[in-house]
DNA sequence: GACATGACCCGCG
DNA sequence: CCGCGGGCCATGT
């Protein structure tokens, strides 16, 4: 486990139910201005689902991947995921209430 | 230390 | 709206 990995899983758990964020609003939290590298973290992720990688999303608002998939059976589940917990996508897999993006804050 | 890789982002045409 | 090119930075070889 990396410091890194840490603050970005440290992150994450603030995240409430319901909501969705970014991987530029994280990394803009945490001080990292590459998304990609925030990806490398939850990819990695150890602590799944406790630690909730799916509730992060590209900044288009679209989707993004699960578990290293950008498409296909995972990315399903975490479309579902998010919908059981309130976050619904349309048809292509973009964020439908902006409302419920989390912005982090200190 | 150099080199490659990736759940990404942004500007330009 | 779509593709292309360049930038980004933590990790692993």
């Amino acid at each position: 486990m990396t410091d890194f990995q840490n603050r970005v899983y440290e992150a994450l758990k603030r995240i409430p139910k319901g909501r969705v964020s970014t991987y530029k609003l994280l990394g803009n939290y945490l001080d990292c201005g590459s998304a990609q590298a925030i990806g490398q973290a939850l990819k990695k992720n150890p602590f799944a689902p406790e630690v909730p990688c799916h509730r992060i999303i590209k900044s288009d608002l679209s989707i993004g991947g699960y578990y290293g998939a950008t498409s296909g059976k995972r990315i399903t589940e975490k479309v579902e995921l998010l919908k059981s917990e309130g976050v619904h996508l349309d048809g292509d897999g973009r964020l439908l209430k902006k409302e419920q993006i989390y912005h982090f804050s200190n």
